[in-house]
RNA sequence: CGGGACGUAGCGCAGUUUGGCUAGCGCGCUUGGUUCGGGACCAAGAGGUCGCGGGUUCAAAUCCCGCCGUCCCGACCA
């Protein structure tokens, strides 16, 4: 954890990789702001997201969209404001979302004595809901695109922003307005809703483990953690470094409810009219949040390669002219022989910054790799290549650790070997936390061990049975902060974790653990 | 929305208790020179509605009132 005095962060020798968990809020901001990836707008909760941040943003819509289409969804766009009776039709939904839904009354301003008000004049109608999220308004139009079983299955996808005012928020994990893509698919049966509820639930898993690499438990809400109007929730969870979840992405399956609420209804093909089925899922820039807080280390954020918008930089490193001319000539080849096998590389040709200062910089935001070019390699026709991280080894220096990340290779191989190594890296970090999370992760039979788990020690996920109903939820959750993240799918289990049980509260029968954890 | 802390240059802060000279410091920024393989140095320079509004006073960054915002802790949550 780097104290900072200025905003020269401490230097790296003296960082540690894995964060403490006391300044775990304060570390986080603080590899934001050096990744420069987003910051507080002076409106009320909401959040700048930068053009770093936003190009991660970018990767992130591409590989989820590449899989949206491959499974047959298309992209559509619906209106921002929700008619507040298109709302409050689904009853479970409009509780749910009421506190926290930001409203239109007014369409006009005016100028009173040079001081401009909002016009009482102008007050709508109806108020104008700004979307928490679309199965309302989406719901109304779909209404006047459904007869038949022919019109059947719809499944679009948009990507938008929404705003639920939340009283306390957090860069990515929580803010007033997000940005996040949500799919809203309808269907002529249950059973086809169902299977597409846990085929997105898939592609979302898929995404996080195989290109964010953050690895996931699937599970499904308890009963008070469902989304308002759902009959059934299926999220995926991941830890962070420390040790509380994170709800990556949900997906619902809304049975006929929406259907009912907007009147949607089409003839089968036996001729009977009936409601349709609905899904609907999402995943949000918080999935931003997640990458910083299951990567990064001290020196800044750590981006899987899959997701970094820059796969390499090259600094070239002269002391005049002369040599700044060869190493510049030899960097720019260098750049377009990465370029033409689809890297996007970066050349830091910017004067007057001392190489070091540069290495600071670029690995603050992340990027894999970096491929310092000087006088003497251009001598040996090697290149100095630099990870971003390497595994750790037991009881490594920090100095070991910083000179394993670096080596020096004729420069064909080098060229080669970049592909292979964000290969690797890509898996590394995947395996990286993995191992993480199996570390804070406790099989656990009684009260006692489950409050030692969480007071004594440090937590993480807890693998409990658990028989108790909604009170005894809440009850936990006072006590020690805890709550039921998922129950898991059983293939979900770790080998030790499988089989039925005695509730740890009740004693009472329970046929699987579930997953309990503090949680973001 | 409740409890706490804070708001002074792009960033980090001192100054506020006890009102008083032209509002300071570090980093960053600009220019020139020397530097350049893990955060350079010297010199000169630019940069301020002291969060906003009102009040007290000869005089307010400083005292009083109101508002706004940020962070931390609760309740709510992707």
């Amino acid at each position: 954890m780097s104290q900072q005095k200025s905003n020269k962060p401490a230097p790296a020798d003296t960082a540690s990789v894995t964060p403490r968990a006391t300044d775990y809020a304060q570390w986080y901001l603080d590899v934001i702001k050096r990744a420069d990836l987003a910051e507080h707008s002076p409106v009320r909760g909401c959040m700048v997201i930068k053009p770093h941040g936003y190009a991660i943003w970018e990767k992130m819509q591409r590989e989820l969209d590449d899989r949206f289409k491959a499974t047959g969804h298309v992209n559509a766009y619906f209106p921002l404001f929700i008619p507040l009776s298109f709302l409050t039709r689904e009853e479970q939904h409009a509780a749910g979302f009421a506190k926290e839904c930001a409203v239109v009354t007014h369409h006009r301003l005016k100028s009173i004595d040079g001081e401009v008000v909002v016009d009482p004049e102008s007050k709508l109608e109806e108020p104008l809901v700004i979307r928490p999220t679309s199965e309302t308004i989406i719901w109304a139009q779909y209404k006047s695109w459904i007869q038949s079983y022919r019109d059947l299955p719809i499944l679009i996808n948009q990507w938008a922003n929404v705003v639920r005012w939340e009283m306390r928020t957090r860069l990515f994990l929580r803010t007033a307005e997000f940005l996040w893509q949500e799919g809203h698919t309808a269907h002529a049966t249950e059973a086809e809703a169902i299977e597409e509820t846990a085929r997105m639930l898939d592609v979302y898993a898929d995404f996080a483990e195989n290109v964010a690499a953050v690895p996931v438990i699937k599970g499904r809400k308890t009963e008070g953690e469902r989304f308002a109007g759902a009959l059934d929730t299926l999220c995926i969870e991941s830890m962070m470094q420390d040790g509380k979840a994170l709800q990556m992405g949900t997906s619902h399956y809304l049975g006929q409810n929406f259907a009912r609420s907007s009147d949607v209804t089409f003839l089968s093909k036996e001729g009977k009219r009936e409601f349709v089925y609905a899904t609907s899922w999402g995943v949000s820039t918080r999935l931003v949040g997640a990458l910083i807080m299951t990567h990064s280390d001290d020196n800044g954020l750590v981006l899987p390669p899959k997701l970094a918008p820059i796969h390499v930089v090259v600094i070239p490193i002269f002391k005049n002219d002369a040599e700044k001319a060869s190493t510049f000539a030899e960097a720019t080849k260098v750049v377009a022989e990465l370029k033409s096998q689809g890297l996007a590389v970066k050349l830091d040709d910017r004067d007057g910054i001392m190489p070091g200062a540069k290495y600071y910089e670029w690995e603050a935001k992340g990027v894999p790799i970096r491929i310092e070019i000087g006088p003497k390699d251009l001598e040996k026709g090697s290149l100095c290549l630099v990870r971003r991280f390497v595994l750790e080894k037991e009881g490594e220096t920090d100095q070991d650790l910083r000179k394993r990340r670096k080596t020096f290779l004729p420069r064909a191989e080098a060229i080669a070997s970049i592909k292979p190594t964000l290969d690797t890296m890509q898996r590394e970090l995947l395996e990286r936390a993995r191992s993480l999370r199996a570390k804070r992760s406790r099989v656990i039979n009684t009260m006692q061990e489950f409050e030692n788990f969480f007071t004594k020690e440090d937590g993480g996920f807890a693998w409990v049975h658990w028989a108790g109903d909604h009170d005894k939820e809440d009850e936990m959750a006072k006590r020690f902060e805890t709550s039921i993240r998922c129950i898991p799918f059983p293939d979900q289990l770790p080998e030790d974790a499988r089989g039925e049980g005695q509730c740890i509260l009740t004693g009472g029968p329970s046929p699987q653990r579930v997953l309990m954890a503090r949680a973001y």
